[in-house]
DNA sequence: TGCCAGGCCCTCTTTAGGGCCTT
């Protein structure tokens, strides 16, 4: 039983702004006992080095905004077939999925806009925005030294395939196994991805998640400070640009929002202190990605819930990556 | 000798410093 089972598309109209995130988080609120009574995947044997479940095949879904249509028009089209298969969330290497370089180059370079200001001005937010909750495991805390080692995420509308994980080789020593678990052994194997091979593939990912001319608001815990300038400067080290279509939301203010709001008794931000706070049980290890995903996906809806957060105010507390300062040299 | 992660928030503050949060 998938967490977020609900069409988000049933969100319409500004009218019911309010209620109909209420409603779509709260839908879950009623499925997230039964996500935790069958959630034997998260303890699921390792395949070729990487956590999983069991085996879902992906396969990709048309994505037909304008600019695409066009990108695809336009170039001349040189297939690279990687061979991956998506485990409900593990990458394995059994199945064929087609990747297409000059689309993703053309995917990242849909026109440059405003997107918190298109989103704001558009009535039907709910067919626009893809939420998706998602946590990283790194060697460390230095972005320009460290690297990811681990990726999870989770769309919260649901559909086919909603999760994905995959451990990462980061090319580098780990020296905080002691933390998540994860070692040198359990990444340095043929079928772990590096990031260099993870993003196409997360890229194409995504955009299967996405809605037509739509954007993708990704969401993690203290993501401003961690989890964006890590995956930004993986993007960096790969000379991959983020696409312009995301933004990103961090639950930490949303704590500290709830923290401060009459009658709460929260008195730690942490991931394991709003979890205790909601009375969600851990499953699995915490520190590795997926559990910190499925854990931050139950917050995240209740967060909106008792904040009464409609989406204009989720995007409202949004930001960009180019938001995000480099570190200067 | 100096650096060692970086951003945000709070307060005994703002010409600063300490704590929290992420691995």
């Amino acid at each position: 039983m998938r967490t977020a089972t609900m069409c988000f598309s049933i969100l319409q109209g500004p009218r019911f702004k309010i209620h109909t995130l209420v409603n779509f988080w709260s839908g879950n609120f009623h499925s997230w006992t039964r996500t935790y009574s069958n959630s034997s995947k998260l303890h699921g044997s390792i395949v070729n080095g990487l956590e999983g479940g069991k085996s879902k095949k992906w396969t990709r879904r048309p994505v037909t905004t304008k600019a695409e249509e066009r990108a695809k028009r336009i170039h001349s089209s040189k297939t690279s077939s990687i061979r991956h298969e998506v485990f409900d969330g593990a990458v394995s290497t059994n199945a064929t999925l087609n990747i297409n370089k000059t689309e993703i180059n053309q995917f990242q370079k849909i026109q440059y806009y405003d997107i918190q200001k298109i989103i704001a001005e558009n009535k039907d937010l709910a067919n626009l925005v893809t939420v998706v909750a998602f946590d990283i495991e790194t060697t460390g805390f230095s972005r320009e030294n460290d690297g990811i080692i681990e990726f999870a995420l989770q769309v919260l509308q649901g559909g086919e395939n909603s999760t994905f994980q995959t451990l990462v080789n980061p090319e580098r020593n780990i020296t905080n196994s002691h933390v998540h678990g994860i070692t040198k052994n359990m990444v340095d194997r043929p079928g772990v991805p590096r990031m260099r091979e993870l993003i196409p593939i997360l890229l194409q990912y995504v955009k299967s998640h996405q809605k037509p001319g739509g954007f993708i608001m990704w969401v993690a815990h203290n993501s401003r400070s961690f989890d964006v300038p890590f995956l930004l400067s993986e993007f960096s080290r790969c000379s991959i640009e983020l696409p312009p279509n995301w933004l990103f939301l961090d639950t930490i203010p949303l704590a500290r929002e709830l923290m401060k709001s009459e009658g709460s008794k929260l008195s730690k931000i942490s991931l394991q202190a709003l979890r205790e706070y909601y009375g969600i049980p851990l499953i699995g290890s915490a520190h590795r990605a997926m559990s910190d995903v499925r854990s931050l996906s139950l917050i995240f809806q209740r967060l909106t819930y008792d904040l009464k957060l409609t989406m204009p105010g989720l995007v409202e507390r949004s930001f960009l990556g180019s938001d995000i300062k480099k570190k200067k040299s």
